[in-house]
DNA sequence: ACCCATCATTGGTGTCAGCCTACAATGGGC
DNA sequence: GCCCATTGTAGGCTGACACCAATGATGGGT
């Protein structure tokens, strides 16, 4: 069967969606094998990468709904992966910190995470792999920050 | 602000599903001020590309649920852009054909959604959209058909 | 001390995509 | 003629996602 309408086919954007949305469905179909969604994913890599964080400021770094993220961290606490404390020296705020075990967490995550990459990018060699990482990289680097 | 979490950037999955969904948000935006979905552009797509089809069959090539479908074309025929005519030598089946109002829509469509690329690859020159593109249809083709 | 802004939290809304069942009409094997 | 498979159709259910309003605690300016 031919598959793809070929006018289709012809779009960039119309590939990358696809190809997307198939390695995303295919990660969060193993994320939620353990209970997690993709934002949980999220916001263990930014504590990870950027430190301890208030709440808010995650949420405006991750472009999520405040309220969203209160019942990500709701969960990502829940299994240990996640500490909040009251900021002591304004304690509006709730400082969000990576635990140990979800520090392991995170590294079993993004092992899944290529896991599904070389699945997904298996018609590609290493050279192919690395030049389109670089012009994806470009192309998202150049996209506004929200979803709009 | 720094943005994405490196881990995350450093997956080209990652990216594969940001600017993908990037770009299926932008043209599913315009799309909608048509009262059109994605679904119906790649129905009209398919028309023109592989000409009238039973409904049976097209559900089968796109890859979408044959009770979905029927909304689909529901809608495509109540915008005159398609026309169905039950099959005089199987009556169980609907033959679908595309319009020439629905080819004009396709076209003006298609044109819509290169405007949309032109927009989400405008840090690519000619060449860098080529070898994307190149890349993107090698991976799209060893897809597996499914969503799964 | 007072007023307003900020923050986390709760709870609700709307949309959308995908899926699944039931059903009526039809076709075709036997 | 009978039984089962196929086709289009109708309807509803679900999970994910984004967004929004209200509230209680706190901070900080004046």
């Amino acid at each position: 069967m031919t598959g793809t309408p070929p006018t289709l086919a012809a779009l960039t954007t119309y590939l990358l969606s696809k190809t997307g949305k198939a390695a995303r469905g295919r990660l969060a179909a193993h994320l939620s094998g353990e209970g997690l969604r993709l934002w949980h994913m999220a916001v263990l890599a930014a504590l990870a990468d950027f430190g301890p964080q208030a709440q808010r400021d995650l949420a405006a770094r991750l472009v999520i709904d405040p309220s969203d993220m209160v019942k990500v961290i709701d969960e990502l606490a829940a299994a240990d992966c996640v500490e909040r404390a009251r900021d002591t020296a304004d304690r509006r705020r709730v400082r969000v910190a990576l635990t140990p075990a979800g520090r392991d967490r995170l590294a079993a995550l993004t092992a899944r995470a290529e896991a599904v990459q070389d699945e997904v990018l298996a018609p590609l060699d290493a050279a192919d792999r690395a030049t389109l990482h670089a012009l994806l990289l470009r192309v998202h680097e150049a996209l506004p920050a929200g979803p709009e």
